[in-house]
DNA sequence: TCGAGAATTATTGTATACAATTGCACTTCA
DNA sequence: TGAAGTGCAATTGTATACAATAATTCTCGA
C-alpha cells in the first residue's frame, strides 16, 4: 500500500516485452483491455496508486494513461476525485449508434469507391473464416471485429478511421455483446456478406444503405439486450 | 535555461486566475490557442522545458497537455524526439473535408429533427449578427464559428459534437482561413441562411444536402487558397 | 579531406517526494 | 439525539531528481 516499502532496484525502462514503446503506452493498452473485458466495470473507481502497484510502475505513466483514456471517453476524471470508468445511459447508447450508423455507412460508401482489390479480397476472406467459425462465438466475435476494422481501413480516410475506433472503444463499455442474442451472429454474417458484395460491385450508395441497415439491426439487438423493451 | 535558478517559493497550485481547474488544463488550453493563432507553426518542434519555463510551471502539467494535444491530433509525439505541431498534407486536407462534409451534414439533419425552437432562434440571431458585421472580417469569422458550434449543439448528439470539435481543431492547423478568399464570407453567409431555413422547416434531408454543399464550397475555397489549382 | 566511430550533450521517460484538496469520521454542543 | 464544526486520512496535483535514449560533435585514421 505504502510506496516506501523496500522496492526492487530501479529497473531500466527500455522497451518492455510487449510492443509498446513506453510504459505510458503499455499502461494505456492494459487499462483499455481491462475495461474492454470487464475487469474494470463501468462506474467503478480506479486509483492511480492501485494500478501503479499492480503493474509495478510509478504513478507517472499511469497518469499519462488516465489522460489518454479520458480523451478516448473511457474514463471520467474529476479533479481530486480521480478516475471512474465511464458508463453509458440509454440516451448515450442511442446517440452512439446513431453516430455509428452514419460513420460506418460512410466507411462502406468510401470503401466501395476507394478500396483496393486486395482489400476487397480480404473482406471476403474474413467472411469465409467467419462461416468456418460457426459454433465458436468467441472466434466469430473476433472475426467480426476484424471485418469491421478491414472495412474502416478500406475507406482510406484517417479521420474517419480515428472516429470509428473511438466509437468502438465507447461501445466496449457495454459489457455484453449483441452476439449473445440468439441468431444475431448468423444474421450479422449475412449482413456482412451483403455489404462486401456491394463494395465489390463498387456501388457506394448501396454499400452505405445496407451498412446503415446492418448497424440498425445491431442497435435493435443491443437495445433489446440492455433494456429488454425495443 | 537551467531549472536550478533560485525560484520563487513553491507556489500553491490551487485554481489559477483562469477558469482552469488544474495547471495541466491551463497548459492544454494555452498551447491549443497558441497553435490556433499560429504562435506555434505546423512542423515546429516544441520542447517540454521551454513551455514549462515560459508558463512557469514544471514539466509535469506540460507533459499532460502534450498527451491531450496528441490525442486531439494537434501534436505529433515521437518517443525521445518530443513534440511537433502536426502539419497536414494535401491528402489529409481532402480527407478532413470529406469527413467534415459527412459530419456537418449529419449535424444539420439531426438539428432539423431535434433542435429546440430556442436553438433555431439562436441560429437566426447569429445570422443577423453576421449581416451586421459585414466589413469586419474578424468579427464575421468569430460569428461563423459560433454558427457552426450552434449547429453542432442543436444536433443533440454528444459523440457527433466531440468528433466535430476534433475536426475543427485539426482545421485550425491550416493557418489561413477561407474568409481570405474574396467573396467567401458573403457566400458563406448566404449558405448559412439556407441551412438555417431548412432546419426551421424541419426538413432533415434538405438540411443535410445544403450543408454538404456548404462544406464543399468551403473546401473549394480552401484548396484554392492552399494549392492554387482547384 | 572525408568518413566512420566514439564521446558528449540535449531532451525525453520514469520515479518519487511533497503540497493541496476533499471526504469522512469523530467530537461537541444545543 | 441530532446537527454542525473540526481534524485526520486518503488521494490526486505538482515539482524535481535521475536514467535512458537519440542527435550532435569531435577525433582519428585512411
Amino acid at each position: 500500500m505504502t510506496e516506501s516499502a523496500p522496492k526492487s532496484p530501479p529497473k531500466p525502462h527500455g522497451r518492455n516485452k510487449s510492443g509498446d514503446t513506453s510504459l505510458g503506452e503499455f499502461v494505456h493498452a492494459w487499462l483499455r483491455d481491462a475495461i474492454r473485458d470487464g475487469s474494470y466495470q463501468p462506474g467503478e473507481r480506479i486509483r492511480e496508486a492501485d494500478v501503479a502497484v499492480r503493474l509495478d510502475v510509478s504513478r507517472t505513466p499511469v497518469r499519462e494513461a488516465f489522460r489518454r483514456l479520458q480523451a478516448d471517453g473511457l474514463l471520467v476524471l474529476t479533479p481530486w476525485r480521480g478516475a471512474e470508468v465511464a458508463q453509458l445511459d440509454r440516451g448515450q447508447v442511442v446517440e452512439l449508434y446513431a453516430m455509428r450508423r452514419v460513420l460506418e455507412g460512410t466507411a462502406a460508401g468510401l470503401a466501395a469507391e476507394h478500396a483496393s482489390d486486395a482489400e476487397i479480397d480480404h473482406l471476403f476472406d474474413l467472411l469465409k473464416q467467419d462461416k468456418a467459425a460457426r459454433g465458436d462465438p468467441g472466434r466469430q466475435l473476433e472475426i467480426n471485429r476484424a471485418f469491421h476494422q478491414a472495412l474502416y481501413a478500406a475507406a482510406h480516410n484517417r479521420y474517419l478511421l480515428k472516429a470509428l475506433n473511438a466509437l468502438a472503444d465507447s461501445l466496449a463499455l457495454l459489457k455484453s455483446t449483441t452476439y449473445e442474442v440468439p441468431g444475431r451472429a448468423a444474421a450479422a454474417l449475412g449482413e456482412h456478406g451483403i455489404i462486401a458484395e456491394a463494395i465489390r460491385n463498387r456501388d457506394a450508395e448501396d454499400a452505405e444503405r445496407v451498412t446503415r441497415a446492418h448497424i440498425e439491426s445491431a442497435e435493435r439487438a443491443r437495445i433489446e439486450l440492455l433494456f429488454g423493451d425495443p
